[in-house]
Parts: C-alpha cells; structure tokens; sequence
DNA sequence: AATTATTTGCAACTTACTTGCAATTTATGA
DNA sequence: TCATAAATTGCAAGTAAGTTGCAAATAATT
C-alpha cells in the first residue's frame, strides 16, 4: 500500500486517484507547494482544478497538510509531519524557491514579547528572505 | 499644513484628496490597515475603489506603506516610520485585529540558520499569533 | 452485489484587485 | 496668474485565483 493511502485511510478520507496522486506529490517533494508547481505535473492533466482546491481544502481539515505564507499569490502548502518538529522556511528573494530550516527554538522568547502587549502566545509565523546557492 | 501633505510633497507626489485622506487615515491609525478597514470610514465614501489600490501602490512605491502579511484574504499595509526600527506584528486568533511589537533583534542568529542551509540572509517576517485583552 | 455516501468534472460564479479611457484636477513655467 | 502639460480620478469592464451547484461516476458500507 502507497504511503499515501495509509495516511488516507487513517483519516478517513476515501481514497481515490486524485487524493493519492496529490498526496504522493507533497511526500516526494517534501517542502511547500502551491497549484503552479501542481499544474507543472502531467498527474495534473488527470485531475481537475476542482478537485485540486478540495482536496487541499480536506487535508488541510484533518491535519494532513498546512498553508504557508507565500511570495506570490499563489497559496502554499507543506506536509504536516509528527516527527518534524516545528520549523521555518526560507524563501530566495530571487528565484522565490522555498525551504524548510530546521526546527524552531524560539516560543519562550516570543511568548514574552506577546504578553508583554497583554496578548495570550498561540503561535507564530517566520520566514526568512535570502539568495539562494543557486541564484548567488 | 497636514503631515500627510508634507510626506506627500517631499515624495514628490501629486497633493490630492484622496491621496491626502487615505495618509492620514494610515497616520492616525497607526497600525496596519486592509481596504476592509478603509471602508469602514466615511472618507471611503468620497473615494473610488480603484483610487484607493492606485494610491496603496504609488503610497509602497514611495517607500511610504509596506504590505505586510494578513490572517485574511485582504492585504495590509503600515506606515513605514524611519525613527521607528524594523519590527513584527502579533495578530490576535479571535478577532484578527494586528498589533506592533517593539523593535526585533534577531537578525544576526537568523542570518547563521540562512547560512546553515548556504542562503544569505536578506530579510525576514514573523508574525506572532494569540489572544489579544478584549477576546481574552 | 446492492445500496448509500462521497467525490468528480464541468460550467458558472464570486471577489479582490486591475486596467482603459475620457473627464477632471494638479503641477509647471512664462 | 493664466495657459499648457502632466498626473489623477471615476466609471465600467476585465482578470484570475479560488468556490460552488449539480448530475454522473466512484468509493465505502452492509
């Protein structure tokens, strides 16, 4: 069985070709993607825009899948993965390719800059901006 | 004469009223600002829509506003205060309202996780996510 | 295998934002 | 200060990412 369908099936989602092939897409590239990278594979000529959109919607649902904030306008998203802690990206400020650091160590410190405005920490959102080795 | 008009003048562009509205709805708010906040007043109520994007864009060309990121489908823009140092948001959960944070100094321990994964460091956005007083 | 529930493809729709153009307003400079 | 040039505005129509209704197809359940 493809990891994909024991990710499906363990949140109950039915299992069709287009969820396989989206969820097989997000394992073997395994950093974040929006419909443009999508739309670059020839699995996407099977499958409609549609149904696209409603799948990430579904496995953002249950837990699957995150949106990541983006340099265009274009959503992202990236694999939710247990064993990964939480973690950055980092985005080229010239080709706009996307990265995934290692993990965060920084809630504490953030924590008290939020309580100190009076706010009550949930989470937070960084990314960081660079050139990439390929663009410099 | 109004301080937006002063901006306005040294950026060197045209002094209208709408351009002269809409900056001194940025200076008295102080926070970041979508369209949806726009409408709300009834400076809006004199002003085209389409006046209102045109500006936002010649406002950023200028260095006057930056976008900066939303927990909504409407793009924000701040002023841009050159007394006051790069810092970062905290949106609150419930009520999507934004905030300013003091002054960030993190810059130097992110530019040796860009070079950790061989990027160079050219900028960065954190947003902090919680619960602000009012929804507490 | 038959029934029920979910998903898909298609086309039409929504909506934040953009754009072309003619009319109006602002800046320039004699 | 006034005529001219340049920029901005209002309006209506256009873009494009993403959404939605519905009937047909596929998957899950019994």
């Amino acid at each position: 069985m493809k990891k994909s369908e024991a990710i499906l099936r363990e949140k109950r989602l039915s299992v069709t070709k287009s969820r396989v092939d989206l969820l097989e897409f997000f394992i073997k590239k395994n950093q974040p993607l929006s419909i443009l990278d999508f739309k670059k594979t020839k699995l996407f000529k099977e499958m409609n825009e549609s149904s696209f959109y409603r799948n990430v919607i579904k496995f953002e649902e249950a837990g699957i899948i995150r949106s990541v904030p983006t340099a265009n306008e274009y959503q992202s998203y990236e694999l939710v993965q247990d064993d990964l802690h939480h973690h950055h990206h980092i985005i080229c400020s010239a080709c706009k390719s996307v990265k995934c650091l290692t993990e965060c160590g920084l809630d504490k410190s953030f924590s008290k800059m939020a309580s100190k405005v009076g706010y009550k920490l949930t989470g937070h959102s960084l990314e960081l901006y660079g050139i990439c080795p390929d663009c410099a």
